[in-house]
DNA sequence: AAACAGGCCTAAA
DNA sequence: TTTAGGCCTGTT
């Protein structure tokens, strides 16, 4: 997609491909807030940021450690949505939600933060998922200081590696911190490496995830998608299987969406979720 | 109060 | 291979 560099800051010049909202709201992330007045902050990788809108166009400047190129990679400005929206547009249906969903972008998200992240999610509500990935955040994670507020980083695998479930009990986050801990010890260790994982193909990227005590299916297919930026990656939660019961048979498959049927996936879990349809 | 929330694990057919 | 029940916790 078309944007400007200037002054350490990108402007979008088309925001109908790029909408913070549906970006950050979608679903697909937990850590972006917005401060009241629509401006979004958030930590990636370890650097904040910000993205707001002024005078129709779109907005994103990074902290001090932050290059434009690590911007433009986290939100995947090099590739072109409007096509994945043709291409998973199979049907009325499907048309529809791409529309509805115009502007999400597929986040490439810090694979071990996805993996914790999605950990969490399991059998809970976005309230709680994401007030235990805060908590996390601001207990074992670094304090980043930017644009006037105190943000913190996701903490490293080897910080919650060397803790035990018992001391994940601030998180509030019940069963799933064994899952937390164990999935920590895997990557600090390298027996879980998540960096080659993302280089391997996406039968061995799932295989390998779900080795993984509290990452089934869903989960390993959302680590997948966010957090190796496998787009092909289908993960089905309770939504997408009543979409798909709604307007597909027994014998649906993810591969009629293409090669971006992640993206489709995403398409049909925020429309679903609005309430359009 | 009981059910539910972006699953997963284990035991049992 | 599929199915039922249990699981931490916070909300409604």
């Amino acid at each position: 997609m078309r944007y400007y560099i200037t002054d350490n800051q990108i402007e979008i010049c088309d925001p109908l491909d790029f909408d913070p909202v549906k970006i950050f709201e979608c679903g697909q992330c937990f850590r972006w807030n917005p401060d009241g007045q629509g401006v979004y902050r958030g930590v990636f990788k370890g650097r904040a940021a910000k993205v707001f809108s002024r005078g129709g166009k779109i907005y994103i400047s990074g902290d001090e450690n932050t290059a434009p190129a690590d911007l433009v990679d986290y939100f995947d400005l090099e590739r072109d949505y409007e096509a994945i929206r043709r291409s998973v547009s199979i049907d009325s249906y499907m048309r529809d939600a791409s529309d509805f969903g115009r502007g999400i972008r597929i986040l490439r998200q810090d694979p071990w933060e996805a993996l914790c992240s999605f950990i969490v999610s399991q059998c809970n509500n976005i309230p709680r998922i994401k007030r235990i990935i805060e908590t996390i955040c601001s207990n074992f994670g670094e304090p980043i200081g930017f644009d006037g507020c105190t943000l913190y980083s996701f903490p490293a695998a080897e910080t919650i590696a060397r803790l035990s479930p018992c001391e994940l009990e601030p998180l509030r986050c019940g069963y799933r911190a064994e899952y937390i801990v164990g999935a920590a010890r895997a990557v600090a260790s390298g027996a879980l490496d998540l960096g080659s994982l993302a280089l391997s193909s996406y039968e061995e990227a799932l295989k390998t995830l779900k080795t993984l005590s509290g990452v089934g299916d869903k989960v390993a297919n959302c680590v997948i998608l966010f957090g190796l930026n496998m787009l092909g990656a289908f993960p089905i939660d309770v939504w997408i299987k009543k979409a798909l019961a709604d307007h597909y048979g027994d014998g649906f498959s993810p591969s009629v969406f293409g090669e971006y049927a992640g993206v489709a996936q995403q398409y049909m879990f925020f429309y679903a979720r609005s309430g359009e349809k």
